[in-house]
DNA sequence: GTCTAACAATACGCACCCGTATGGAGCAAG
DNA sequence: CTTGCTCCATACGGGTGCGTATTGTTAGAC
């Protein structure tokens, strides 16, 4: 929201570019970020970037640098939201798999769909803080460690494959008032143990996890 | 297995072409199917290729058919295989988790994550022909519709998720021997009311799907 | 042995992108 | 006002890919 296109803007900024360059990845991949379609998007020419940046793969790793660190905080960020009570964190990443930021969440499809070291490295780090994360939730449940660890990457499994299937399949994926039906039934069958009458998901479609992802 | 690199080989058909693509497509994405490194790979150079096809789209679109067309006989391979047992059946799709076909699974990633229309058309057919193949099975379990139709997409989704995570954090993935117990720990929780004492899971890892396949 | 088709090599023009070099426009300090 | 710094424009060379045009080369039909 820092400056839209229209705004009469004196010089852009590295991060202007980083973000830039998120966005055109976003997009069209990895070979999206050229650096000449991304000065015209901007406005300005190349002389501007190279101004910036020595070289286009410093603009990649400064994009992939930023782009993981907010990922990294948005994780902790929901820690910070449920401390003390694991089995409302559960709950809520799963209400959350409605509500990702589908920039994020088509980065981490790309960019795992790439052959660039770095970006697969990133992607990594990103999905293993994110597991560790739900691990912890099954741990702080009371699980063993083995089993917390099976729960885990079930759970994060389920998670990218709905994330996948909402952008492949969408019309196979249950719409509307029934996705909430859906994700009782993953939660009751995710959740091992306890909550014997189903604990009821209480309105569903709310905390929004990347809101002040831009 | 028809041609080596070293064989002398009188001449190039189209399917040769479209095979090389697919390798580049699933090595390189949609972007390293360009017309003059292909033909430096196949030992030929460009004036082959424009005779067998009129343009590098016109390549894209056959080597996607092939791909599409084996991937679907797979499917009814499957069914074929174990015609009949719809428990067997699902034991059997969740045990070929661990036997994919390296190349499918990388082009469903990499077509997945691309912007080309008829690339992602191509995986939606191929993901959709799995999932109701897997819905199919529920049914015959005995499911009514709905709840086929939950579990399908949840069984559908885990593998999805499986198969990616074992692309970007394999570390995380129980290895080897733990492998099969998480297999049954999925089969435990995939497979819904019957099967009171877990079925066995027989010789986990045999039944490679995709055999035949290149 | 010629003729014809399949198949392939060479050469060309075009477009796009990277990276460099160099020269400005604006502003701020002195 | 001049010096210097920041940010950007312009112009260039090199690389690589697409598609076309033109000209071989080989194998089989007759």
């Amino acid at each position: 929201m820092k400056n839209s296109s229209l705004e009469t803007r004196v010089s852009l900024s590295a991060q202007d570019w980083a973000e830039a360059a998120l966005d055109a990845m976003a997009a069209g991949g990895l070979e999206a970020v050229a650096v000449e379609p991304l000065a015209r998007r901007l406005g300005v020419t190349k002389g501007s970037f190279y101004w910036h940046f020595p070289t286009r793969e410093a603009l990649i790793q400064a994009a992939l640098a930023a782009w993981e660190k907010r990922e990294i905080e948005d994780v902790i960020a929901h820690a910070d939201q449920h401390a003390g009570d694991p089995r409302e964190r559960i709950h809520s990443l799963f209400r959350e798999v409605a509500n990702t930021d589908p920039r994020s969440e088509r980065l981490l499809l790309v960019l795992s769909a790439t052959d660039h070291l770095a970006a697969r490295e990133c992607v990594q780090r990103i999905n293993e803080r994110r597991r560790t994360y739900v691990c912890d939730c099954y741990r702080a449940l009371g699980l063993p460690e083995d089993e917390a660890h099976n729960w885990a990457t079930f759970a994060h499994c389920i998670f990218m494959g709905t994330v996948r299937m909402r952008r492949d399949n969408p019309d196979a994926l249950p719409a509307g008032p029934q996705f909430n039906e859906y994700l009782r039934f993953l939660i009751r069958t995710l959740i091992p143990p306890a909550s014997p009458s189903a604990a009821v998901v209480r309105s569903a479609a709310r905390l929004p996890r990347a809101a002040g992802n831009r």
